[in-house]
Formats: structure tokens, C-alpha cells, sequence
DNA sequence: CCTGGAGTTGTCCTA
DNA sequence: TTAGGACAACTCCAG
């Protein structure tokens, strides 16, 4: 079908913010004339409007976006419903591309858009541009969605049909402009009055080349040694690309096609795959939400509606600052606050430190790092939280409590992490750097250290608050 | 419907 | 010093 080329479409760019592989937009300028525009709804996001990080992340690569489109995108503000009426209206708009999203309340929205446009006779055209399986073809024999990531991924997805291989550039030849529109990207308000992304600007390079470089970097330095080296925050084993996917500045299909590049390398294979699996969590968490829109609120076993958690007020500050008193839990809360990131495993010995040892609901957590974090993603943070606080699919045993100090001596052997973010500790010998309450006093004078003064104290005992976990997670057993 | 095997990432204690 | 088992019971999944 295609429209003669004197018509105008619209091309809408959501969370795929790049012109390589990107399935909507390769096929709406095949049809002719297009506008590409982009929509800020903050007035359908519900509870989970985007988060400041996210904000910044997001000015940083619709500039970029806007440069590779040689200024011609449009920028808008508000209800996508009212704003596409006009345009369409206006220039007479026969056809509109975008690609899929699943978050529950874009899926809402677009429903009833596409609904609206069909009614008005305007070709709705929708793709998928952000995941390698939809979330509606991974199922179990009898129809229903896994619940368990392991025959998700095996049995499912690695079954299936394999992935789309990525799409050429879309041609920005025939880009037309919205004349009218006196919005530009500044009016949109994204950034924040007080500038506290200027250390996040050093480090990270939003937009579709920032992620080229990062799967480059990420092929030839980290993936052969992925399957143990991601365990280590200090090595540079991980991708870091989970920003650059949530905002589709990359595709997934061109992550999977370019990692197995490798394949025929010697001795690959165990990181390879270990890496395209983490791939398939991605997936898995997508399907998940698509299946269970409740993940983000609601416990997805419902025996932890009982759980007793507790609030602190206190205790969520210490944490969000890091100011716990436990070092490596510490490092990573300023790594989140100052990169807008922090490395998967201190993800996990935050997220136990906050569910199990403060016994605080994992919707602090969550709420947290929403707001905190450049890949803050719906559905990845949704599943996270609800896997560490045990509560979701395929979740951690009850009895899986991470030891801060344990996790500190294994994983950040050196120190080198924890005292980055930690700059205090830096003259703390590694046999205390995890555990400074134990310091001798002579070791802690030391190294120039008052507890409770350069450095707090603990501020729960881990061995009772340990106990006390397992003592909640029995009170919640079904007999 | 029944059955059996298995389930991302840990810790602690004991022999 | 190190390796192995306990830590519960449940649900999921496939045959």
C-alpha cells in the first residue's frame, strides 16, 4: 500500500529514538513525505511519570535525534490525542507509523488513539521496534505466560522464531516540518533548575551514537570475559547499554546480531550466551508486564500482601543517601545518585539490604530508583524489585540474604569500587573496608576515621536484622 | 490428571 | 581450609 507522494504522514517516535532499525520509521518514509515528530506525555503516565534522570537522559538524546534528523523534528507537549487531531487535520494526514510500546498505560492510550484515527480513516500502522519476541507470542503450550524465567527463555523464546535482523538506516530525505510550532525541545522542560547531571554528562553519551560506541566498546572489551567478569562493579565487563535500549536509541535485534558476530571466537561461548540471555530477562520482565499489568504495584504472589513490612522514614533516608553504614550498600546508592547507574550486582546487595535487613517495602526501592536511574524502565525495575523482595516471578528464596561484607570481600576484592564513591574510607585497609564498626581503634584513627562522624555507624546489626527476615518470611508461609 | 524434576545471582554451619 | 548440605515449601512446567 503506498500513498501517493504529495501525502503526508507521521512518523511518532516514542521509545525508539534512532533511525537505524527502527521498523516504523524505515517503512513511513517508504511511503512518502513524513513527519517526524515527538510527543512529552506526562498527562497518560499515571503513577509512573518519568523520573528526573530519566528527564535529563531524554533531553540529551532528542537533541541528538534532532540532529541526525537535520532539525526537522517536531516537539509537543501534552495529550498525543489532541495533538495528533490537529496535525492530522492540518495536513491532511492519511497514515501514521509508530512502534509499539507496553507499558500499561501507553497500551491504554494507544488502543484507544488507534481506535479514534480508524474512525477518522487514517491508517494506523504499528510495529515492533523494542523487543525480540512480542510479548503475545511467548507461551506455554496451554496458552498462558511463563512464570519461570529458565523455560521462558529456553523452551520459549530460543524456540520461537528467531529475531527480525536489524533494518537499514531510514533514508531523511523527505522530512517535512510542522511550520507552525513554536515548541522546541527547551519548552519541554526536561532538565532541572539545579544542574546536578553535570557529572552524568562526563559519562554518558545519550543518543543512537553514544550506544553505537558503547556496543563497540562493550564487543571488543567486555564480552569475552561477561559470564564472570560482570560480577565485578570495578571491571568493565557489563554492556551499560540498558539506557541507550530503554530509549530504543538501539534495538535489542541489533545487540543480539552484533554480540553473536562473535560466535567463532575461541572460547566465547559461555559469555555469549550468558550475555544473550540477560537479553531474554529484558524480554522476560516485558513479558511479565504485558501479562500482569498489576507488577508494578502489586505483589505478584499474593501471599506477600501479608508480609510485614515496616516504615521508617529514617531508615529510607539512610539508604537513599548512603548513609546505612554498610559500605558497598553505600557506594552503590551514590554511585545511582551521581551517574544515574548502578552495576547490576550492587543493584541486588542494595535491593536485599532495603527488603531483607531494613524490612522495607520493595516499593521504596522501586519508587527510588525510578526516579533515580538513566534506564529506569518499567519493566525491568517493576520485575527487579518484586524478584529481590522474593514477592514476583521466579523470585529469590526467601533465605537468599545478601551479607554487605561478604558481598564486599568477593565481588569488590580491592576496594577500588567502594572507595570511589566512598572517598572517606580511601585509607581504610581492605580487611575493614566492609566492616568498619570491627576496625581496631588504632586501625580506624588510622585511617583517620570517626564512626558516626566521617562515616556512620551501622544502623541496623546484621546478624538480628538477618533473623528478623527469616522470621518474617516464616510468618507468611501458607501453613 | 498425575508425576517428577527444577527453580539467576547466597550464607552459614559443620565435619 | 574447604566442601557440602541445610535453609521450606511451593509452584511451575513438561511429559
Amino acid at each position: 500500500m503506498k500513498t501517493s507522494n504529495n501525502q503526508v504522514s507521521i512518523h511518532w517516535f516514542r521509545q525508539d529514538l534512532r533511525l537505524l532499525d527502527n521498523p516504523a520509521l524505515f517503512s513511513a518514509v517508504q511511503s512518502g513525505r513524513v513527519l517526524p515528530i515527538y510527543i512529552l506525555d506526562d498527562v497518560n503516565s499515571g503513577d509512573h511519570k518519568m523520573g528526573s534522570a530519566s528527564r535529563w537522559w531524554l533531553y540529551k538524546s532528542l537533541t541528538n535525534l534532532n540532529l541526525s534528523l537535520s532539525n526537522n523534528l517536531e516537539f509537543y507537549k501534552g495529550n498525543p490525542q489532541i495533538i495528533l487531531n490537529e496535525l492530522i487535520s492540518k495536513y491532511h494526514v492519511k497514515e501514521i507509523f509508530w512502534n509499539r510500546c507496553y507499558e500499561p498505560w501507553r497500551i491504554k492510550r494507544d488502543a484507544e488513539l488507534k481506535n479514534i484515527l480508524e474512525q477518522q480513516d487514517v491508517l494506523v500502522r504499528t510495529f515492533n521496534g523494542s523487543l525480540l519476541w512480542e510479548p503475545w507470542k511467548i507461551l506455554k503450550k496451554d496458552g498462558s505466560p511463563y512464570k519461570v524465567f529458565t523455560p521462558f527463555y529456553k523452551k520459549g523464546c530460543l524456540n520461537a522464531k528467531v529475531p527480525r535482523t536489524p533494518l537499514p538506516c531510514a533514508s531523511i530525505d523527505s522530512l517535512v516540518a510542522d511550520k507552525d510550532n513554536q515548541i522546541t525541545i527547551d519548552d519541554l522542560d526536561l532538565l532541572p533548575k539545579i544542574k546536578w547531571y553535570q557529572d552524568m554528562e562526563k559519562l554518558w553519551e545519550p543518543g543512537e551514537k553514544g550506544a553505537k560506541n558503547k556496543i563497540n566498546t562493550f564487543i571488543s572489551e567486555g564480552l569475552s570475559e561477561y559470564k564472570e567478569g560482570r560480577n565485578f562493579p570495578s571491571k568493565k565487563n557489563v554492556s551499560q547499554l540498558s539506557p541507550h535500549l530503554h530509549f530504543g536509541e538501539v534495538s535489542p535485534n541489533q545487540i543480539w546480531y552484533d554480540a553473536r558476530s562473535q560466535e567463532s571466537k575461541h572460547g566465547i561461548e559461555d559469555s555469549l550466551n550468558h550475555f544473550l540471555s540477560e537479553l531474554g530477562w529484558r524480554e522476560f520482565s516485558y513479558n511479565l508486564l504485558y501479562h500482569f499489568p498489576k507488577l508494578p504495584t502489586e505483589n505478584l504472589q499474593k501471599k506477600f500482601d501479608n508480609f510485614p513490612w515496616t516504615a521508617n522514614g529514617e531508615f529510607i533516608n539512610r539508604w537513599k543517601k548512603g548513609l546505612t553504614g554498610y559500605p558497598i550498600v553505600d557506594a552503590g546508592m551514590r554511585e545511582l545518585w551521581k551517574t544515574g547507574y548502578m552495576h547490576n550486582r550492587i543493584r541486588m546487595v542494595v535491593g536485599s539490604f532495603l527488603v531483607k535487613n531494613l524490612l522495607l517495602h520493595w516499593h521504596e526501592g522501586e519508587r527510588w530508583f525510578w526516579d533515580c536511574l538513566i534506564d529506569a524502565d518499567l519493566a525491568s525495575n517493576s520485575a527487579s524489585w518484586q524478584w529481590i523482595g522474593g514477592c514476583g516471578a521466579d523470585a529469590a528464596p526467601y533465605f537468599r540474604i545478601f551479607n554487605p561484607v561478604t558481598q564486599g570481600l568477593k565481588f569488590d576484592a580491592e576496594g577500588e569500587y567502594t572507595k570511589k564513591y566512598i572517598p572517606e574510607l580511601e585509607a581504610m585497609p581492605i580487611e575493614f573496608l566492609f566492616n568498619p564498626w570491627e576496625a581496631p581503634k588504632d586501625i580506624l584513627e588510622e585511617a583517620n576515621i570517626v564512626l558516626g562522624k566521617d562515616y556512620p555507624e551501622p544502623i541496623v546489626d546484621l546478624k538480628e536484622s538477618r533473623e528478623k527476615a527469616l522470621e518474617a518470611f516464616k510468618s507468611i508461609k501458607v501453613n
